[in-house]
DNA sequence: ACCACTATCAACCCATCGGTTGATTAAGTC
DNA sequence: GACTTAATCAACCGATGGGTTGATAGTGGT
């Protein structure tokens, strides 16, 4: 139960520091919202995280909802870095899935805001598209099977690699594992890979 | 803008019917749960939906809970029966898609219990287990590569066909159509059973 | 016609929650 | 070391929303 509990600044350190105290906010929004999504989300449970008055949310972020907006800015604007199309694309996908197990609580973030209907597109559809454009190009250099469309296969990809984000309770009933451990972030990743290269291979591993 | 638009029955209706007034509630609840999470949805709004007074959720169902309860309880029993071992897989999860997409909302809130921690499991893992079973069959009779776990390829699968569910925003951005249009529904279903199809036959179609 | 009972509703109640206010104290500045 | 400004907090406020209460009106039985 010790989620970074580190409150009342360690003999030495700055009492006051703004930016420290922003940063434990965010951080602790994050977890929050992540753990139970936007409206079940108290602010007076980021703050207790945070180890913080609660009016400091309004203080620097306004409010709940401009906090919230902050976190989606930040994780939309840093979006746009991983994905090396040089790499296989087995390998791409598997590293998504091993980012997204580490930033669980970042990822589930964006699925709640993809979820919830009336939530502003919270995505990068340049971005989107760039992945897309490789993937046809992949398609064409004869890496994927050409009767399929690559804008419906990188969302196949997508929603696979996000499953134990998303399906943990399903994750956890059909292998009997758990889901947010390290090992199964490996195993999935290395399983969902092997279907990616049977598909990119007929078959053929490599 | 008209869902089900049809409070006070029509004339010749009988005015106070229990069976009547508690399935519209359900109706109700399941697509306002379904589209806003158990947390941001509003008793006052499932009532309005259903045309009928909000007490009434507490006389019949116990209150917000008893509802959400019953809607799950009642998903879980009847969730067995899709899924005929007879078809080719590609089948099996091209008619998942279809049927996620006809129940848009009572999809989308086994998504939310997933997703929001601290839900009781709402799945059944009997069911699961079942599945998985018939997938190690087909993989046993060569219609899958024997390098892959069954446990986790189901776990891909269904990710994957709920993806229009899960990720819309990113189905919109990625394709540029709209992921809840029944013709969305139809061409996910293809590609996806497409990609089946290469990982059974191993490129081979039919 | 009367009665008992259940379904339904409008109005009210109160806990919760996000936000605000005003005071307090640490950090710079000259 | 006085003074200013920024950071932090405890206490309060108003709105929201789930639940409850008490009254009213269909409904079926006799």
């Amino acid at each position: 139960m010790d989620h970074q509990t580190r409150r009342s600044p360690a003999p030495g350190e700055r009492k006051r520091d703004p930016e420290r105290t922003k940063a434990r906010i965010v951080e602790a929004a994050i977890a929050e919202f992540g753990a139970k999504g936007y409206a079940a989300t108290r602010i007076s449970d980021i703050a207790d995280r945070a180890g913080v008055n609660k009016q400091l949310i309004s203080y620097y972020f306004g409010g709940k909802e401009g906090l919230y907006n902050e976190i989606a800015r930040a994780w939309h604007q840093r979006g746009g870095e991983m994905m090396d199309p040089d790499q296989p694309l087995a390998d791409v996908v598997a590293s998504f899935v091993m980012t997204t197990a580490e930033q669980r609580a970042q990822g589930k973030l964006m699925v709640w805001a993809n979820l919830a209907d009336g939530t502003p597109e919270s995505g990068d559809a340049e971005f989107m598209r760039g992945q897309v454009a490789r993937l046809a190009e992949r398609q064409a250099a004869g890496e994927l099977p050409p009767d399929i469309d690559p804008a419906f296969l990188m969302l196949v990809l997508m929603a696979a690699a996000s499953a134990p984000l998303v399906l943990p309770q399903v994750a956890r009933q059909i292998t009997g594992e758990d889901p947010e451990s390290p090992e199964f972030a490996r195993r999935y990743a290395d399983q969902l890979a092997r279907v990616v290269r049977h598909l990119s291979g007929g078959g053929a591993h490599g």
